[in-house]
DNA sequence: CATTTCCTCCGAAACGTTTTGGATAACTTA
DNA sequence: TAAGTTATCCAAAACGTTTCGGAGGAAATG
């Protein structure tokens, strides 16, 4: 592999002068200039990114801890979205994106900032991590840069990005009011989820300014699985028949409660509304297509990447951002 | 950061003997060796890959060249689940994975090779790169090792997985004949993938079996793609409506089939049969249900790494994988 | 006792860059 | 003409590891 020597050999000049050539500085001639990049290019020369990593002491690269790359997560490719939101930051700002996935299964040995630096990336996004995770403390209150996917915790090192996951939820249960439903119960993930929490709030809120009750019995806990999602809803359902909506934390939930009522032949939307939440794939070719808060997960990795490598290149102050989220109306929605 | 030179002074030897106790070497004392990585761990110490990368030439990392994470690949989300699989690997052996996209729109300024050797990766798969790419000779022909997921080139650096596409196809052709079809079409991709090849081969080997015609006018191709396949969908059955059955190179295409089939009021699966290519998620969840042909990408990530490794690791001879398929038989194909 | 072997350790070089702190020569200015 | 500027270049140190070739002493062997 071509060096920077061998090319200060075939130029005559020194390692330096290759050096601070190709790097544009201009304490070198142009002329010089020219004939080292020809060399250079010439002898297909490639810069080796760990030494310069190495005397750099920052490598241009960013960490993108996924959770669950492994298992169901392929029902909902919130995971690619964000990818590739991040991906095309990452190639527009001339970064390289190292993957590192927490198989939640055999227990990651290697904590998340021992990932980090190992790898010697200069920050990372996170993307799935329950809130609960003992590692997501330990990488927060390490030195490390980086960037909370839903989850909102601001300090020196770490920013967020998320949506307003109340102000969602809170416009999907009023427009299911508005649809002239007043019996709404709520399928919720679990109460380690942070978006979990903030839509149960955005729920409560749109039902108590609608003068309507909060139910405890009305909300349960689906785990954000399809099939948890599709019991619950069965024993909801029978217990309470006079339910006409059912608002979800998640549309993947959201597809277990539209099974429930096909199991108990109820039909969608004429005797029951479903609205789901994220607006994955699936929600438009359901059948009926789901309605559901959409949120724009690409944008999501994208601003994470922006924040992140703002950060890093210290070109910005704050350090949060929080997206829009609109509703999409399709057929599992219907008016009481 | 703390390095092993920091190590050495707490616990008074040289670097040497930190280096080789951390490594496992049998020239240490246990004693010493204990000592040492008690106070590593006191001190958590993390290697700094760099450098090691630097001295061992190799990085103990690969690189995963994706194309199309921008655009329409969402729908498919085969790049996610190959990542999946190859990140298994990864993991499991102890490696790191940094991801390549190739914006195809900006075309890329560096090639594949410039990629790898600037980030000194060990290796890289390459997945939806299209055969005609320029630059995918220019990696083949550099002494990169490579794994390439559908594209059968093996030399001595580069090696690939596939599935069997012309068995797989002609499998689903024969079920389609079996069911008492005769007039079958076939919605193929275009001719510079390698898949769309071997798919028309296995469709026709079917026909030619069965004593059936080949009819050119019968196959047309959608690109790969849900619009254009209906588009020429709409064009082929309002020309040909004798067609009883069609067999679709993608299940994206397959969709566009159906909807072409919906938008002239055919119904499947009475009037007309839909057979994919495949078993994307979406395939499932469509209504009807799609039949296809269901290929196991997850596999085919999985494979890839871990042939990619042992390529490094000279652990293998081999240099190409094929997988198994087999038919997901769903409710879009029925008897004639 | 002299020699060999084994165990444990270490110094120094090497990997390919960037950067610091000059050095040299050619112009400018006073 | 002397002093200051400017343009262009370079030697050497540094980054954090691994590894080569030995070194010293203790134990085993003859």
């Amino acid at each position: 592999m071509v060096t920077i020597k061998d090319i200060a050999k075939a130029a005559g000049v020194s390692v330096t002068t290759v050096s601070r050539a190709l790097n544009g500085y201009s304490d070198v001639n142009e002329k010089t200039r020219k004939k080292i990049s020809d060399i250079a290019r010439e002898l297909n020369y490639s810069p080796n990114t760990l030494a310069r990593g190495l005397v750099m002491k920052r490598s241009k690269s960013i960490g993108i801890i996924v959770s669950g790359l492994t298992e169901a997560s392929r029902k909902d490719n919130f995971t690619l979205e964000v990818l590739s939101g991040v991906n095309d930051v990452i190639s527009e700002r001339d970064y390289d994106l190292v993957l590192f996935s927490t198989t939640t299964t055999k227990q990651r040995e290697k904590t998340y900032s021992q990932l980090c630096r190992e790898r010697r990336v200069d920050g990372a996004i996170l993307h799935g991590i329950k809130m609960d995770d003992p590692y997501l403390k330990e990488v927060i209150d390490s030195d490390i840069p980086c960037v909370l996917i839903d989850i909102p915790i601001e300090t020196e090192t770490v920013g967020y990005v998320s949506t307003d996951n109340a102000l969602g939820a809170k416009k999907a249960v009023q427009f299911l009011i508005d649809q002239g439903h007043t019996n709404i119960a709520m399928m919720n993930g679990h109460d380690r989820a942070y978006v979990s929490i903030k839509r149960l709030e955005g729920y409560a809120e749109a039902l108590s300014e609608a003068g309507l009750p909060l139910k405890k019995d009305w909300i349960v806990d689906g785990g954000f699985s399809e099939e948890k999602a599709q019991e619950e809803a069965v024993k909801l359902l029978t217990q309470h028949p006079d339910i006409s909506a059912i608002f979800c934390a998640s549309d993947l939930m959201a597809l277990g409660v539209m099974k429930a009522a096909k199991e108990l032949d109820i039909d969608i939307p004429t005797e029951l509304s479903v609205m789901g939440y994220d607006d994955i794939l699936l929600a438009s070719y359901t059948h009926p297509a789901l309605t559901t808060v959409a949120q724009n997960i690409y944008q999501l990795g994208y601003q994470s990447a922006n924040l992140l490598i703002d950060m890093l290149e210290e070109k910005t102050q704050s350090r949060a951002c929080i997206l829009d989220t609109e509703i999409a109306i399709r057929e599992t929605t219907g008016k009481k």
